[in-house]
DNA sequence: CGAATTTCAGTGGAACTGAAATTT
DNA sequence: CAAATTTCAGTTACACTGAAATTC
């Protein structure tokens, strides 16, 4: 990264701040993760299974954010990794039902911890009340553009 | 895009968060500066210059965060359309002095204001104050990293 | 010599597109 | 019939790497 002297209106710019900040969260995150042998979207499907269940391919997707192409990959990573299984849904013989193994379950309850340590480190410079506000901006703005 | 229902984990996560900020306010800012046959990347250097003045391409690349190796089409796509103009440094020859020509000048003016109408769009959830908190927060993260 | 600059060629990961096959 | 799901094959934009040639 090393950036040196950014022109002012660039670091006053909402747009280009997002960018460099996702730049070094994918960074952080991505690394540790990548040590305890995971990824970020591995996280996203096994928090979306946790959180509401078994579900098709194509809602997990809806509700991570991840394209119906790339989930396709993604759970046969988890599925040979034995974190979900993966068997056809009898009552929509389109879909397949993921559902989330116990040591899927496990595996998230860790990945929780690192993540959780992953945030600190990016947010580093900023207060407990400032890292809430941060939460609370950025969440209206995602889930005004997720609406749209 | 389309997120429809993501978990709590998810939603609370700042770096998700930012990811998902970030492809929104890439795809809003992208997208309004083709219609103005511009470039995010265009934008960031003709603030460098008009900011700091004539600089070498490493310079401009180290100040924008944008790789000496991408900069060298970057630089070359401005020269073409007459917006920077490029010549070796007699003090130093390894280096090429990029300066902003008038008509550069005159484009950046004319993109500052179509970059201010796009953040809007961007931050159309968030008061004023609030825009200005996030800017505050976000450049706290992102000068952090930038210095480490 | 080592270090910096420009340039090119190529890599890797991520988001996305289009279409086929199947089923509802 | 139209619409949804899974899958594959391919594309695009982007950040980045490695190395050569040149110059300081």
């Amino acid at each position: 990264m090393e950036i040196e002297n950014a022109p002012e209106r660039l670091r006053g710019l909402p747009s280009w701040l997002l960018n460099q900040a996702a730049l070094a969260a994918n960074r952080i995150v991505g690394e540790g993760l990548a040590e305890a042998g995971a990824h970020r979207s591995h996280y996203a499907v096994l928090s979306a299974l946790d959180e509401f269940g078994a579900a098709s391919q194509a809602a997990l997707g809806r509700r991570c954010g991840i394209d119906r192409s790339d989930m396709v990959a993604l759970v046969n990573a988890l599925s040979r990794d034995r974190l979900v299984a993966k068997r056809p849904d009898p009552t929509d013989r389109r879909r397949n039902v993921i559902t989330l193994t116990t040591a899927g379950r496990r595996r998230l309850r860790s990945l929780d911890t690192a993540v959780g340590r992953l945030q600190d480190a990016l947010l580093a410079p900023l207060s407990a009340a400032e890292r809430r506000q941060l939460v609370v901006l950025l969440r209206r703005v995602v889930e005004h553009h997720a609406a749209t």
